[in-house]
RNA sequence: GGGGGGUUAGCUCAGUGGGAGAGCUCCUGCCUUACAAGCAGGCUGUCGUGGGUUCAAAUCCCUCACCCCCCA
């Protein structure tokens, strides 16, 4: 046979792109027919218009490594990939591009305006696609859905039109979270909150009978055109007296009256509150509860509109809220001010400040889907993993609020209700009307606002698989086995489709729930645009590879916990495929001449055993690991078996057999070593997809491709501790000698002669006379000595103790003798306290009668070790002295 | 105000009841023809504080401190 040549230097840029490409053509990422339970994923959908991020690369690559294990474990596995259509944000994207045109969506109306959006959606999509195969996602692109896609609209009206027939849709003036710059409503949900400087303003507000004043606190002065009332603590004895007397706004005419209500904190500002009920969240509730009216003094664009004096109209919020403590101050109503952070709402898209604003949306009633989605969960038929996202889970679905849905934008899903302009009848349909159903009338208009786009996500387990179609795929793969997602959207994303699926098909859209951790910066900083430390997963892949992202990620990717990276710490990943890579080139090189033959598991070497056991056994783990949710335990565990085990002390062997075997021996190690490469290029494709499947398919004792192999399970057969005694203790020994060679600055070249002189009664001397040249190879021994007999002259030699043995270096230059002592003495010292506090527990009746069995037995073993190791440290010391 | 998380080697973090670990960094020596993206060896820890439970605590419980997140 020939050598096979792999390239000097590993370079993913020689085989990512091709095999990304064969898999693709071979139709690998197609769910395969079979009655095993599927596993199935459905990829969180990203929005159309961004650009992948750390966290989509980290979540991504998350899902690739479950699809290719259990894909690899036979099970017929389905990954169904897509994107969103992200309204707020695509409508944003799609305005900034017009106004650099100097055009505005109003002027090119409507249904330009959206013909221009899917061009956009088109373009960007190609962009993520490619994102997604660079980075080398296994999901089946013939299955791939976008919210908006005609599949996915039918089922967005089935749901609307089923939820709005139960009665769990309604419309109404209600007081919503208003994005003045999207021109919007947002769910509560889709606010954030940030810590705003500002002031809290003492107001004046007069009485209208002329008996003086009273002071209100309020951090918003320009709202007060728009105040009902002012409200006092019932509890509050200062103003109990004052209840129903009434008011004069200031800067106006209006007279408002003093009410009670417990809402009121009598400990901050005055205790006295001005009542805006359509403008604040908590005043709307007060209003309600005292039957107040809720007068709206902002235009949709957030300027002041007519219901406040002619000075102020048409201001915007800020720029009123200046001139209103002007007008205050100079009328002598200002009593004061004083610097007062808080909290305010801003769009999560925009990032604007969101205004209070009451106006007519869609509503969705949540509780009695809430309710189902709790119980699922107390029944455990969703397990959140870390499990603590749980309480997240659960403790916002108690506290559920209405959704509203209805969002004042062009691009998404149209709400299906149609209004006749003629008998004003409302129609809420499936499919678009003609006509009027109740006087035929053709003079019909369908609402302009269009839903939430998460209306569409919510649905996205089934709505993919062709709901509300009854499809095969949705017999089939639904329900969905594991989500992976961010907990940024628990709430948006994750809890509505199991109250949707819950609501549509009876069941949850998947059991197991992964969240991972954000990706960070090494400060532990979120990555973000404006802070200019964002990592782009292409740059990665640009760099070091798909393979070396995509390890690094999983080796790093702790069970909920945040992953702190910079570009740097791929390279971690990158070296391990490098590593796998030379090694190859290694062992293929020494294929020249070589003929691979099959080797019964009797024919084994020790060291055959030994790598076959910690191979099976990091099969176990990984198994473990994957099977449930820790990623970085099962990268950890292929890690260190190919790097510590195989490349470190197997090849290392092998190196040295090669070298003085004959032909069929030589033979007989190539095989069993490529049957080991193999058998890890299947263990670690999950993790490293591409260099695995490079490899794979290069080996000569393979056929087919790793994608489709099968995942290597522990067996029986494979199990070999007392192999694993044996070579540890070889490692022990020339662990040992390697360490006094170091210490005593021995040159590398320099051959030394070495006793290994094994205990009286230890079993296992006669492995040393089997392994003898190769310690000798380890250590780079002339001359090694396996005294048996304990009869080797040992003066003047560096003595070494080992668990089971003694080695004696006989070292050419002088030995400092004092600092060997002074070692050996540190030694004794610690060993004989750790012996002591053994003897101790020993000697405890309470551990004794207490400790589990197997607890008693260990500190047994480990006070025989600790009086080995004592009583060599004495005799070593001993020699040492006499020299 | 409510809830959650974190505090382990210089850095980033694993480790959930029985002798403190990894990667990176650092130090020493090596270009030993698979790999210097490497090899061999080494240093480093009051496991945040104080208490409790236990024969036994980094690990379970409580207190406090500091940091981070979510919700209101």
């Amino acid at each position: 046979m020939k050598a096979v040549e792999l390239e000097k230097a590993y370079n993913p840029k020689d085989f990512e792109d091709r095999i990304y490409q064969y898999w693709r053509d071979g139709g690998y990422f197609k769910p395969k027919s079979g009655n095993e339970k599927p596993f199935v994923i459905v990829m969180p959908p990203p929005n159309v218009t961004g650009i992948l991020h750390m966290g989509h690369a980290l979540n991504n690559q998350l899902q690739d490594t479950l699809i290719r294990y259990y894909r690899m474990n036979g099970r017929p596995t389905l990954w169904v990939p897509g994107t969103d259509h992200a309204g707020i944000a695509t409508q944003n994207v799609v305005e900034r591009q017009l106004a650099k045109k100097g055009l505005h969506r109003q002027t090119i109306g409507r249904e330009a305006f959206i013909e221009e959006t899917w061009k956009v959606k088109e373009h960007h999509h190609d962009i993520i696609v490619r994102q997604l195969e660079k980075i080398g996602c296994s999901c089946d692109w013939d299955r791939e859905r976008f919210t908006m896609d005609e599949g996915l609209s039918r089922a967005v009206r089935e749901s609307f039109v089923r939820l709005y027939e139960k009665g769990l849709i309604y419309r109404g003036n209600y007081l919503v979270n208003y994005c003045t710059h999207c021109g919007t409503a947002l769910a509560d949900d889709e606010v954030d909150y940030q810590l705003v400087e500002g002031r809290l303003y003492q107001v004046a507000y007069p009485f209208k009978d002329g008996s003086g004043e009273i002071t209100v606190a309020t951090t918003r002065p320009e709202t007060m055109f728009g105040d009902v009332a002012v409200a006092v603590n019932p509890l509050d004895e200062r103003y109990t007296a004052l209840i129903g007397k009434e008011l004069i706004l200031p800067l106006t005419n209006k007279a408002i009256p003093i009410i009670a209500d417990s809402y009121v904190d009598m400990e901050f500002g005055t205790g006295m509150v001005k009542i805006t009920p359509a403008h604040d969240p908590n005043d709307w509730e007060v209003g309600k509860r005292h039957d107040l009216p809720t007068p709206n003094i902002l235009n949709p664009d957030g300027t002041l509109n007519e219901e406040v004096p002619v000075a102020y109209r048409h201001m915007d919020v800020l720029t009123a809220r200046k001139a209103v403590i002007a007008d205050l101050t100079a009328n002598g109503f200002l009593k004061g001010s004083s610097r007062h952070d808080h909290d305010v709402g801003h769009c999560y898209r925009c990032h604007t400040m969101i205004e209070p604003y009451v106006s007519e949306q869609w509503f969705v009633s949540m509780r009695s889907m809430a309710d189902k989605a709790l119980q699922a969960w107390k029944d455990e038929h969703i397990s959140f993993y870390a499990k603590r996202w749980e309480n997240t889970y659960s403790h916002w679905l108690e506290n559920i609020r209405d959704w509203c849905i209805s969002r004042q934008l062009w691009w998404g899903h149209r709400i299906p209700v149609w209004y006749c302009k003629d008998c004003g009848h409302m129609m809420v349909l499936r499919d678009d009307p003609t006509a009027c159903t109740k006087c035929s009338s053709s003079n019909i208009e369908q609402e302009s606002d269009v839903l939430d786009t998460w209306f569409s996500s919510w649905l996205w387990p089934f709505s993919t698989l062709g709901w509300p179609d009854d499809t095969e795929d949705l017999k089939t793969f639904f329900p969905t086995s594991t989500l992976v997602t961010g907990y940024d959207i628990i709430f948006f994303w994750v809890s509505r489709m199991i109250m949707a699926a819950l609501e549509f098909l009876g069941e949850v859209p998947f059991k197991d729930i992964y969240i991972t951790g954000l990706v960070r910066d090494k400060q532990g900083r979120k990555m973000s645009k404006s802070l200019g430390n964002g990592i782009d997963p292409l740059d990665v892949v640009d760099s070091y590879g798909a393979d070396a992202m995509k390890f690094t990620l999983c080796y790093m990717a702790a069970q909920g916990q945040d992953i702190l990276v910079d570009l740097e710490s791929f390279k971690l990943g990158s070296r391990f495929a490098n590593k796998i890579w030379n090694a190859t080139r290694f062992l293929l090189m020494n294929l020249e001449g070589r003929n691979l033959v099959t080797v019964k598991q009797e024919d084994y070497s020790v060291f055959d055993r030994w790598m076959y056991h910690q191979a099976n056994q990091a099969a176990a783990k990984v198994t473990a690991a994957i099977e449930s949710y820790r990623f970085n335990d099962a990268a950890q565990a292929v890690y260190d078996l190919f790097w510590n085990d195989f490349c470190d002390w197997y090849v290392e062997a092998v190196k040295y057999m090669l070298n003085r075997s004959e032909d069929n021996e030589k033979d007989r190690i190539i095989s069993v070593t490529l049957d080991l490469l193999a058998y890890q290029m299947k263990l670690l494709h999950p993790f490293l997809s591409f260099i695995t499947e490079e490899i794979y398919q290069k080996l000569p004792n393979t056929e087919g491709s790793v994608i489709q192999a099968s995942y290597p399970v522990w067996e029986h057969s494979l199990d070999s501790p007392n192999d694993l005694n044996k070579v540890s203790l070889l490692q022990d020994v020339v662990k040992s000698i390697r360490t006094v060679r170091a210490e005593m600055h021995i040159a590398p070249e320099k051959r030394i002669r070495v006793v290994l002189r094994p205990d009286r009664d230890f079993q296992e001397a006669s492995f040393f006379f089997q392994q003898k040249d190769l310690i000798a190879y380890f250590i780079g021994a002339s001359e090694l000595v396996i005294d048996v007999s304990h009869e080797s002259e040992v003066a003047k030699t560096l003595p070494v103790a080992g668990h089971g043995f003694e080695s004696f270096v006989f070292v050419r230059q002088a030995i400092d003798v004092e600092r060997e002592i002074e070692k050996l003495q540190t030694e004794l010292h610690k060993n004989i306290q750790s012996l002591e506090s053994v003897r101790k527990k020993l000697s405890n009746e309470q551990f004794l009668s207490n400790a589990k069995p197997e607890a008693i037995e260990k500190e047994h073993s480990k006070k025989s070790e600790f009086e080995e190791k004592i009583e060599k440290g004495q005799r070593h010391l001993k020699l040492l002295q006499a020299l």
